[in-house]
DNA sequence: TGTGTATTGGAAACCGGTGTCAGTGACAAG
DNA sequence: CTTGTCACTGACACCGGTTTCCAATACACA
C-alpha cells in the first residue's frame, strides 16, 4: 500500500516538473501539490508543528526528499521576523583562538538550519558600539556569540537585550546567568600552574600580565597572585612586566625581568603568544630554556606545541566552550536542541599541560 | 526655503512616530509616508537609481536619516532572488591562513552591505560537493570566495556556474580567468628562495613538500626543483621527504632527512608548521639552526617571527590577495564598487623575508 | 444520532522590499 | 493648440514563505 502513493508521487513529480524549472528550485507549492497537501500543511512539517498526523508527515517529508525541497531561507526569515544567522563578534587579536571558537560553533551549528556570520569589532574605536548596533538591527540575527574581551563588555549585552538579539558570552569568569554565558576558571589554572613550579623549587617567579582592562589578564595575575600568597612568597612589584598579550610585549617583558639581579628562575606568561616572546628573549640572551629559565604559557595554541622547547601551558577548552555557547543560543528551536542545551555546562576546566619548557631551577 | 520642508519632514517624523513602534524599527512604508512619496520612491533612493530628482533624493535621504531607517535585508533578498552574503569555503588546515583571508575579505566587505558567512567544507569527505551544492542553493549567496586547496577543485567552479553563483578562486598559480581567481607565484618565489640558499653555498638542500593533491605543493616543488637545476645540482630522490603541511609532518620528514649521510645542510620546508617541525627536529638532535642547518618555510605565519631562531620564510599577501577577491566578488554594485574593481590585480608576488635561520654551510 | 477531538484545508493578509508598466507634468516641436 | 518626448513617479503584482480564522472532514465515543 505504502508503495503506491509513492510511485503516484514521483509520477506527479515528473508532471510538475515544467512548473520547477522557471527558477530551478522547487517551492512549498510544488511540495503541496506533489503531495497532494495544502502549502499551509507542508509549512506544518518544516517547522515540526506537534498537531500533525504521523502519516502526512512521513508522506510529504518523502516528497520533500524527492523534490529536493528547500525551504527559502529568506522568505521564512521575513515572514518570521527573524534570520537564521549566529553572529560571531569578536575582537579578539589571536587567530587561533578565534579560529577554535569557529571551528567549535560550527559544529554546534552543523546540521541545523543556522549559519554563521562572522563580526570583527574594532576594539578602542568610539563608534564601536554604534557599530554593533548597526550590525544587529540591520542583520536581525537569531542569536551572537561574544568573544573576549569584548564578551566582558556588559553594554554589550544590555544593547542585546534592547534589540532583542539573543546572546552568550564567552569568559574567564562568569559574566552574566547560565543561560548568557560559559565560563572557564583561569584563576585557578593559573594558581595551579603556579604552585606547579613553587613545587618544582621555584622561588623567583616573574609574571608577564596581560592588558589591563581584559577580565582573562586580571583573573590570571589573580590566580598567579593566589600561589605565592599561599606559598608564603613576596610578590616585589619588579616581577610583573606589563604585556598586552602580543609576541612583542613579551620580548619587552621578558627583557626587564631577566635584567633582574638575581634573575628570575621561572616566568608565567598571561598567555602563550607572549611565552613564545618571553623564550625568544632567552635565547637571545643565551639562556637556555627551561635550564636557565622555566616558562609557563596560557591558551596551548598550536604554537605552544610546536615551538622549541614544547612549552608548559594551560589548556583551556575553547573550541567545546565554543559549542556550548551556540548551543545554547539556538536552545529551544526544536525539542533535539533543547535537550540538547538542558544539558550544557556553563562552567568548564582549564588545565595544565606539561611540556618541556619546565624544569626544577638550577641549584644556585 | 530649504529649511522648511526640512522642518516640516521633522514634524511629521514625530506624528508617525506610533506607528513605527510597533517593530521599533521603521520601514520603507514609514519613510514613504513621512517623505510623502511611494515606497518605490524610496526604494530608488535605496537603490541609488539614476532616474530620480535631486530633490526628491535629498528629500527621502533626510526623513531616511532622521528615522534611521535601515533596508530590511531579508525582504531585499527576497525580492531580489539573492541575499547579501559572500561566503567564504574552505577546506584549509592552517588556522592563521583563514584568519588572514577573514581578514582581508571583511576589509573589503567594510562598509558595504555584505557580510560574511564562513563555511569549513570536510576535504576528503565523499559527499562534500554535495555539501556545498547544498549550502550555496539554500543561502543563494551573492557569491563565494573559494580558498586553497579546494579552490583547485575545477568542479566546485563548475558548480557554482551552474547555480549561478559568483566565485572568486584563490590560488598559488593561475586557475581560472582574471574575473574568477586571484593568484600567487609560488613557484618564482621558492625558487628565488632555493637560489639564496645556493648563492650561500649550500649544495646539499632537503625539501619538505606538500601533500599530494595540492597544487600549491606541486608549485612549490617545482620551484625548487628549477633552482637546482638551474644551478646544476643533483636532486636525489632521498632529499625529498614527503610532508602533508602538518608540524608532525614536518618533525618525521625533517627526522628522515637528517638520517642522511651526508647530512643536508638546509632545508627548504614547503610551509611554516612544517619547518617549525623541521627546527624541532633538530634541535631535538642538538643540532644548532642554523649553524648546522639552514631552514626555510613559506607562509610568513606569525609562528615565523616569533619562533627561534625567527624563521627565514616567504611572505605570501594573503590579505591583500583575499580583499581583492572579495572586490572582484562584489564588483559592478555599485559604481563605486565597479572602479575600483577595474583596478583589482589578478596576480600577486610573494617575496622572501630574511631572517635568522639561514646561514652559510659550516666548512666541512 | 449527537458530541467531542484531532487533523487538515482554504482564503486572505502579511512580512518588507523590488519589478513592471502605466501615468503625470513640463516643455519643445509641429 | 495639439502632439510627442522626456524625466520622473506611483499603483499593483510578486518574491516564498507564515499566520489567522474558520470551516470541513474523519473518527471515536457516548
Amino acid at each position: 500500500m505504502t508503495s503506491i502513493p509513492l510511485r503516484l508521487a514521483r509520477t506527479v513529480t515528473s508532471d510538475y516538473a515544467g512548473a520547477m524549472e522557471k527558477t530551478g528550485q522547487p517551492t512549498i507549492n510544488d511540495v503541496a501539490r506533489v503531495a497532494g497537501v495544502s502549502k499551509k500543511t507542508v509549512s506544518r512539517v518544516i517547522n515540526r508543528s506537534p498537531l500533525l498526523n504521523e502519516d502526512t508527515r512521513r508522506r510529504v517529508e518523502e516528497v520533500i526528499g524527492d523534490l529536493g525541497y528547500i525551504p527559502n531561507p529568506q522568505a521564512r526569515a521575513l515572514a518570521l521576523g527573524r534570520n537564521f544567522l549566529i553572529g560571531l563578534v569578536h575582537d579578539n587579536p589571536n587567530a587561533q583562538t578565534v579560529m577554535n571558537v569557529q571551528q567549535g560553533m560550527l559544529e554546534a551549528l552543523y546540521d541545523t538550519e543556522f549559519e554563521m556570520i562572522v563580526r570583527p569589532l574594532n576594539r578602542g574605536s568610539p563608534t564601536m558600539l554604534e557599530d554593533l548596533r548597526h550590525f544587529l538591527e540591520r542583520q536581525r540575527l537569531f542569536g551572537v556569540l561574544l568573544m573576549p574581551p569584548i564578551s566582558e563588555n556588559d553594554a554589550i549585552a544590555e544593547l542585546c537585550v534592547e534589540i532583542g538579539c539573543r546572546y552568550v558570552r564567552m569568559g574567564s569568569t562568569e559574566l552574566d546567568t547560565d543561560e548568557h554565558m560559559v565560563a572557564s576558571n583561569d584563576r585557578e589554572a593559573v594558581r595551579d600552574a603556579t604552585r606547579y613550579l613553587i613545587e618544582l623549587g621555584h622561588r623567583r617567579i616573574g609574571l608577564v600580565s596581560g592588558p589591563h582592562g581584559f577580565r582573562s589578564a586580571r583573573e590570571r595575575r589573580l590566580g598567579f597572585e593566589d600561589a605565592l600568597r599561599d606559598a608564603g612568597i613576596a610578590l616585589p612589584r619588579s616581577m610583573i612586566a606589563d604585556g598586552d598579550y602580543r609576541f612583542e610585549s613579551g620580548l619587552v617583558a621578558a627583557d626587564r625581568l631577566l635584567d633582574l639581579v638575581p634573575r628570575p628562575t621561572a616566568i608565567f606568561s598571561c598567555n602563550d603568544e607572549m611565552a613564545a616572546g618571553v623564550i625568544h628573549a632567552a635565547c637571545q640572551r643565551g639562556l637556555t630554556v627551561p635550564r636557565d629559565l622555566s616558562v609557563i604559557g596560557f591558551d596551548d595554541t598550536p604554537i605552544a606545541a610546536h615551538m622549541w622547547p614544547p612549552l608548559t601551558t594551560v589548556r583551556w577548552p575553547i573550541a567545546t566552550m565554543a559549542r556550548s555557547a551556540a548551543l545554547k543560543l539556538i536552545a529551544g528551536v526544536s525539542s533535539q536542541e533543547t535537550e540538547a542545551a538542558v544539558a550544557e555546562p556553563s562552567l568548564f576546566r582549564s588545565t595544565l599541560i606539561r611540556r618541556a619548557s619546565v624544569s626544577a631551577p638550577a641549584a644556585e
